[in-house]
RNA sequence: GGCCGAGUGGCAGAGUGGUGAUGCAGCGGACUGCAAAUCCGUGUACGUCGGUUCGAUUCCGGCCUCGGCCUCCA
């Protein structure tokens, strides 16, 4: 099955060609750690997830190097320590934690590598360095900027005219830039904020650089895959392409890019300058990580997606008929050899479409319970659990999620659950009636089927 | 102003130059003691105005509306 990307560097579809299939290589701009991620933060980290394991599956696990990294030195993490009196160190630390937390229970598994900014220091500064040296950037007043007007491709990736970003003002024109449009490779840090001897002086390194250092150090000059939020286009992807191609005498620093589009809440962007967001820690509270996920992944990764509560409810009512089928399955085994179906495969390696993936996974639901043939219906729950895999759902047992996980109040139910099917034995109906208006009134909803009566928890 | 992207049936959301994905919800039926689940059936959907075409939701152009980027931002 041969995988098709869209890459943001041509605006089209193509096909993906690793440089080195033995070492598949992806990189994406990860968190900066100063608060909960909201959802909108783990739209990449999941979609990504999904590409990491459909890459897996093509490439062998071995294969495939993914690294994502946490940004913990920045101007907004400076601020929450000097708000909340606390050293930086705590702050990136627990909110590092919070979000590799976050993303576990979306059923996000953890990349590669993870790569911190503050742990590569030193390679950030030699890069910057070698910057220098070769006349794409200057030193002015403590800072090291990187000279725009010395690489001739700065602009081509997002598609940006010099002359109307300049016109347009809003970038930082501070007397020492030589050009309006030169950017912070590393900033002077007053004695109360982090920083890090350099030829410059004592400071901290700008946004961009980092991640062309790590990518150097961990996955090369030119990798396969860098993705991350479609807002990251410009200036951050632009700006690390022209950090690392200057670095690497223009050898192309991914060959292909890929940006998911937005979240949006009430039709608005989601963001957290706004405070139109809505936290997965939040989320999770009221929802299972598999039917976030299965939201999330409900809509094609670059089209924009408004998160809703309805949403949910029709994720979560989606994956109950799935689970419904698996349940109905218990008694078959998955085939030996299982895999997904073509159809299904065929739709993820088309740019990851993640919808009409999961419309396979309904085909696949309709033929078990449709077929009358047990070879069927093994074939169908291997496809059916080896698909879900690779979207990183449906791994989960089917009878514990229909009762939404285990409870005190199980062996209540269990006992009234019984009790009933004495009394339907007896065709004492207006008994077992009465017991299950009884269960009903407590969201439980039964199923009278050949291997006896089933519960779920409705809520 | 420049640059992107989007407008599909009650909702979500794929896709395609010509037999109306898929899910949720609704309706009818089968099944069931009755339900539930499941299955079967059921919807004259593609912002708007033109153009190309035998034929356009799908291609081209104009327009309208909405969102995003151009500053931190997934």
């Amino acid at each position: 099955m041969s995988l098709t990307l869209h890459n943001t560097k041509t605006r089209t579809k193509e096909p993906f060609e690793p440089g080195d299939p033995s070492r598949v290589t992806m990189y994406v701009c990860g968190p900066t750690v100063y608060s909960r991620p909201h959802i909108g933060n783990a739209r990449p980290a999941l979609v990504f997830d999904v590409l990491f394991r459909l890459l897996r599956s093509l490439y062998g696990a071995e294969h495939v190097v993914y690294a994502r990294n946490i940004t913990d030195i920045d101007d907004k993490i400076n601020a929450a320590a000097k708000e909340s009196g606390r050293p930086i160190g705590d702050i990136t630390d627990e909110f590092a934690d919070i979000y590799r937390a976050d993303l576990n229970a979306l059923g996000v598994l953890p990349p590669t590598i993870e790569p911190h900014a503050t742990a590569h220091i030193d390679e950030i500064i030699a890069m910057i360095e070698a910057l220098i040296s070769s006349g794409h950037a200057y030193e002015a007043e403590g800072h090291a900027l990187f000279s725009v007007s010395a690489f001739a491709d700065y602009g081509k990736f997002s598609n940006r005219i010099r002359d109307d970003m300049i016109a347009g003002a809003r970038v930082d024109v501070a007397p020492y830039k030589k050009d309006p449009a030169d950017f912070v490779l590393w900033k002077p840090s007053s004695d109360d904020l982090p920083g890090w001897d350099s030829p410059w002086g004592r400071g901290r390194p700008g946004w961009h650089i980092e991640c062309s250092a790590m990518i150097e150090k961990h996955l090369g000059e030119t990798i396969d895959i860098h993705g991350g939020g479609h807002d990251l286009i410009f200036p951050h992807h632009e700006n690390e392409i022209a950090q690392s191609r200057c670095s690497h005498d223009g050898a192309e620093l991914a060959r292909v890019w890929m940006h998911n589009g937005f979240l949006t809440m009430d039709k608005d962007k989601m963001s957290k300058s706004t405070g139109n967001i809505v936290t997965v820690h939040e989320l999770s509270q009221d929802h299972a990580g598999e039917t976030i996920r299965f939201a999330m992944l409900s809509a094609h990764y670059r089209q924009p997606l408004d998160w809703s509560d309805d949403l949910l409810a029709q994720a979560k009512s989606t994956l109950d008929r799935i689970y419904g089928t698996l349940d109905k399955l218990c008694r078959v085994d998955a085939a030996d050899d299982a895999k997904p179906s073509e159809a299904f495969l065929a739709a993820l390696c088309d740019d990851m479409n993640t919808p009409k993936a999961m419309a396979e996974l309904s085909a696949l639901c309709k033929a078990a319970n449709t077929t009358t043939s047990d070879e069927e219906r093994a074939l169908v729950k291997g496809q059916l659990l080896t698909a879900g895999a690779v979207l990183g759902l449906l791994q989960g047992d089917p009878s514990s999620w229909l009762k939404g996980g285990t409870s005190d109040d199980d062996a209540e139910i269990d006992a009234l659950v019984e009790a009933r099917t004495a009394a339907r034995a007896n065709k004492d109906f207006a008994e077992s009636d009465r017991i299950r208006d009884e269960l009903a009134a407590r969201n439980i909803t039964l199923e009278d089927g050949p291997d006896g009566t089933k519960w779920r928890r409705d809520c």
